[in-house]
RNA sequence: GCCGAAGUUGCCAAGCCUGGUCAAAGGCGACAGACUCAAGAUCUGUUCUCGUAGGAGUUCACCGGUUCGAAUCCGGUCUUCGGCACCA
């Protein structure tokens, strides 16, 4: 038994280690594999959910290297962006917050004043996950390869790929509208909030902005819906804001004060003129863009000048706010006589009908306004009731025939058919805007900006799109439906900006230092960089040498070795050696990650190896696993059970290292493994972690038990024990071609340990078969918990460690399904008498089972030859029976049990048949009866139904067939 | 909304591609028994319903279809989850 978890952990650790065994060398004699995990973003402290994927990718390195594969598995970590940067900042505030989660997750206090510094974030993390995460799982990673995406030799790889990209036609330059903060340009406006203080769930938006002339002015709205242009009526100006006058492209144009700044970021030329007061503005008419109509402009408390252009063109019909503020203004005598209008202008103002929806009436503005009740104008509900009827009339809606240019079409098409009308006739523009106010971490705005020379990868290139779909037909991605959906998400990938202005980390652009290459594009064709990351970190190149005629050379192959070595200074052995594991290692075989990445970091990383690399060099396989999920809740709201997500930043998750004490490595491994498939989310349970570490703690004493069994002999349970070993060392096979490490843990953990315990139940005690099947055992224990099958491995005195033991290949010539059936056939039989005692309630004293008669054994082995024939039916199996002189004179018996048998086997295999007649049920039975009066408890005694001294007062000797005996209990 | 995935017996979770050996693996929990001074220990059995003879009945979200036969194939419905881009 083990006192001590952790000491024995780290003891075959420092084992493993001491023998190098996770060192990657080319052997040309040996087929490689080279395995990555999706390099973790260094963001803080990982938590237990992370560990489930890198473990697979430990459990299938280590399978592929128990079955004559030369492994490599390297390991990193992407640090990219400014997760750091604003990690830092927080510590140097002083930010409780953080201060307390470094600590709660053991930071040691006089490490955290280092943590004011971006790069000492990230060298600590990362000597944390390196440590305390991989190494502390047992990892058998090629630690020499590790890298980091900040490191500068890893920036002169970037560097070349950006070279590649660009000398490759991938690389283009293109105007882009980004979410940016007015100080440190580009952020991104995400969920986890990693670059801002708030607005995460920002969206942008395309705006259109309509130009309704007054006079030589503008007024400028913003629309999401260009299409509702038939349907203005009016237009609403906030009586209370303050609007600006400004110049545009020569022409002027009113818009509120935010939108004038904002402006300014998208447009160019843009001057402020003056100001005008919104109610000075009410009671004009201005010409409606494309209706080519006079309308007038009315007073509406509702135009949020920090929404689009803080103007509002109307169209009652369609919009609830437009509809119930026109209702306001014409019920409102007060509005009249404030702004001076007059009661024949409000009356000449009638909603026009535009678009028809089913289910709607006429207008549907006010179908919606009056199912949902509302009566006012800033009533809370009209945020749903335009939700609704927006989205409504998007996917059902359909043209009006008075919508002149977009008449009949529907509102999906109609919508960019009529913005592009009205831009080509320039009586309309684009703008963006975010949904909600965005702060970026420092305090200032986010707003959208337009940026001219902004670099893409273009990832919608036809020719790379379909070359890359092509090629991941021919890869092993895994699951299968990840392996269909890769085609469309390829397709779906667009241009996508590749480069930043700002205050990042990265690598700055090859051809323009002002941008900084962003996270997602520098983390792509990264694999390939551990062949020469092995090189750097011994100092055995300088990131000074690592111009690109050294990666011409070493990974494509180009120029001459002699001149490579002059320009770089690197000597030509030394060149000659990395070209040649690029070589042998490359391509990689294998990319695991998470299913995050199956819309952004894969599609990146296919796309950029069948951009610049040989298709020799392609990637052959992808594996996408599923996560770890918070500790599952009742929802009070829906009373359903539901998993929370392990949020890294939100606190909440399990550390690692005290779960690892707490539980161990090997259980841990054993869960991530087994509790559910990789292609589903499974529930972070530790109770459930705790009972595989029972599990692995019973089969250690289990183990024990084996071990001491030291006089034992032979019996006919060996054969099957071995038999049974060989079974399921071929279905691990099967399944390990397809990474099926759950199959691999069932089988392992649960299948071939209960057949152990059936060996031992049965008697069986050699000491001989024991070791040849538990080595067996051991062995496929290995990748998953391999501390503790070094444990038992060196408990039984075998040679050298498992973890560099190699599983033979399945012996066919031990295996036999005759002699697994044997023992099935107990089971089942003592299965139906425990079955009779319970239904019967009977307190048995005497057992007894019939084996068939002879005469029976004859039409089932007709029914086999017939079967082997594939001719086994019905007709033919009586006709064939009655051929036969003895048979015949059983007549009705005979073809009863003839249509039983045919009707029984006919769909089964062969193979199941044969195994029912391999074996002498008398002799087998009786073999085992006292086994089974020992199980069950009564004695059991064995006849044959020919027997003609049998004990038999019910006649259940008639009812015996092959594979169920009669059974008398009295 | 679009795209994708899923709904299995108290819970978790296999099976579904390749229909029959599926009342449906395994684990957990529960119950009974064994062993114990004791143990979140271990072992054995049971765990949809009915049943004094190894059986029968009703199940794999719901409705319908294909088939001799469907948890598995097809169509539809409902529900849940994920992705929807500059975010690792």
């Amino acid at each position: 038994m083990i006192s001590n978890y952790g000491e024995m952990e780290l003891k075959w650790q420092k084992r493993w280690a001491d023998k190098g065994l996770f060192r990657a060398i080319r052997d040309e004699k040996k087929p490689k594999f080279m395995v990555i995990f999706a390099y973790p973003g260094v963001t803080g402290y990982l938590h237990v959910g992370h560990m489930r994927g890198f473990s697979y990718a430990d459990a299938i390195g280590r399978y592929k290297r128990m079955t004559g594969y030369n492994v490599l598995f390297p390991v990193g970590t992407h640090a990219t962006g400014n997760g750091s940067i604003s990690l830092a900042a927080k510590i140097e505030k002083g930010n409780e917050d953080m201060i307390d989660y470094l600590k709660r997750n053991g930071c040691p206090e006089e490490k955290i004043k280092d943590l004011t510094k971006p790069m000492n974030v990230v060298d600590f993390f990362n000597d944390v996950y390196v440590n305390e995460y991989w190494k502390r799982f047992g990892f058998l990673a090629d630690w020499r390869r590790f890298t980091c995406t900040l490191y500068p030799d890893y920036a002169k790889f970037i560097q070349w790929q950006f070279r590649k990209l660009k000398e490759n036609g991938l690389l283009i330059q293109k105007p882009y509208y980004a979410p940016s903060c007015i100080v440190h340009g580009p952020v991104a406006v995400d969920a986890s909030e990693t670059d801002i203080s708030k607005g995460g769930n920002a969206e942008t938006q395309e705006y259109v902005l309509l130009k309704f002339k007054h006079g030589d002015e503008y007024l400028v709205a913003a629309t999401l819906r260009p299409e509702t242009i038939y349907g203005q009526v009016c237009f609403w100006v906030n009586p209370d804001v303050e609007y600006v006058r400004m110049t545009y492209n020569g022409e002027k144009w009113i818009v509120s004060p935010q939108a004038f700044e904002k402006l300014q970021y998208q447009k160019d030329g843009v001057e402020k003129t003056g100001v005008i007061a919104g109610k000075d503005m009410i009671g004009w008419m201005c010409t409606a863009p494309a209706l080519h109509k006079e309308i007038p402009v009315f007073p509406a408390t509702f135009c949020d000048p920090n929404v689009g252009t803080g103007l509002v063109t109307s169209c009652p019909s369609d919009a609830p706010d437009d509809w119930i503020s026109l209702e306001e203004v014409k019920k409102n005598p007060e509005l009249k006589e404030k702004y001076g209008l007059s009661q024949e202008l409000i009356d000449s103002v009638v909603p026009i009908s535009i678009i028809e929806i089913k289910g709607y009436g006429e207008f549907p503005a006010q179908s919606i306004i009056q199912s949902m009740g509302i009566e006012r104008p800033g009533d809370s509900k009209l945020v749903d009731a335009k939700k609704q009827v927006y989205k409504d009339g998007y996917h059902m809606g359909k043209m009006k025939a008075n919508c002149d240019l977009i008449a009949g079409m529907r509102v999906e098409e109609a919508k960019d058919r009529m913005k592009e009308i009205m831009v080509a006739a320039r009586e309309a523009d684009i703008f963006y805007d975010l949904t909600e106010e965005v702060i970026c971490r420092c305090g200032s705005k986010v707003l959208i900006k337009r940026i001219d020379d902004q670099w893409f990868i273009n990832y919608a290139d036809k020719d790379l799109t379909e070359r890359t779909k092509e090629h991941c037909k021919s890869m092993h991605i895994e699951p299968t439906e990840y392996y269909n959906n890769v085609q469309g998400v390829l397709d779906w990938f667009r241009e996508r900006a590749c480069a930043r202005l700002g205050n990042w980390l990265g690598t700055k652009f090859p051809y323009d230092e002002k941008w900084i290459i962003e996270a997602i594009s520098d983390s792509t064709l990264y694999p390939i960089y551990y062949l020469i990351s092995l090189y750097a970190n011994e100092g055995r190149i300088k990131p000074d040498q690592m111009v690109p005629e050294f990666f011409d050379y070493a990974f494509l192959g180009e120029g001459d070795v002699e001149a490579v070595s002059k320009t770089t200074g690197i000597d030509v052995p030394t060149l000659k050696e990395i070209r040649d594991d690029v070589k042998y290692w490359y391509p990689l075989d294998l990319n695991l990650g998470g299913k995050e990445h199956m819309t952004v970091h894969f599609p990146a990383f296919l796309f950029n190896h069948t951009g610049i690399l040989p298709q020799n060099m392609w990637p052959r396989g992808i594996m996408v696993n599923w996560y770890v999920t918070g500790k599952k809740k009742i929802n009070t709201a829906n009373n359903k059970l539901e998993g929370t997500k392990i949020s890294k930043s939100k606190g909440g998750a399990q550390p690692i290292p005290g779960a690892v004490e707490k539980l161990g490595v090997d259980p841990m491994r054993l869960f991530y493994a087994h509790a559910a498939s990789p292609f589903a989310d499974v529930e972070w349970d530790e109770e459930n972690v705790f009972s595989y570490k029972q599990r692995v703690e019973k089969i250690l004493s289990f183990m024990d038990e084996l071990m001491a069994m030291k006089d034992g002999k032979k019996s006919d349970v060996d054969d099957w024990l071995l038999s049974r070993m060989n079974t399921h060392i071929a279905e691990i096979e099967e399944a390990m071609d397809s990474f099926d490490i759950r199959q691999l843990a069932s089988t392992v953990y649960f299948e071939m340990f209960n057949d152990f315990k059936w060996y031992v139940r049965r008697g069986g005690n050699d000491p001989e078969t024991i070791r040849k099947a538990a080595r067996l055992w051991i062995m496929t224990m290995m990748p998953i918990t391999p501390h503790i099958a070094e444990e038992m491995w060196e408990g039984f005195g075998f040679e050298g460690m498992v973890a560099e033991a190699q599983l033979p290949e399945v012996d066919h010539t031990s295996r036999s399904s005759v002699t697994e059936y044997g023992e099935d056939f107990i089971r089942d039989v003592m299965a139906d008498i425990q079955e009779i005692i319970k239904v019967t309630g009977m307190e048995p004293k005497r057992i007894v089972l019939y084996t068939p008669s002879e005469w029976k054994l004859q039409v089932y082995r007709k029914a086999l030859a017939l079967h082997k024939e594939g001719k086994l039916d019905i007709p033919t199996l009586t006709k064939n029976c009655m051929a036969d002189e003895t048979l015949r004179t059983k007549g009705k018996a005979v073809s009863d049990l003839a249509r039983k048998v045919a009707q029984d086997y006919m769909r089964l295999s062969v193979d199941k048949l044969e195994s029912v007649l391999g074996i002498d049920e008398t002799e087998h039975l009786s073999a085992a009866a006292k086994f089974m009066s020992d199980e069950i408890g009564y004695p059991v005694e064995v006849y044959n139904a020919d027997d003609e001294g049998r004990y038999d007062p019910n006649g259940k000797a008639k009812v015996a067939v092959p594979s169920k005996p009669g059974i008398y209990i009295e």
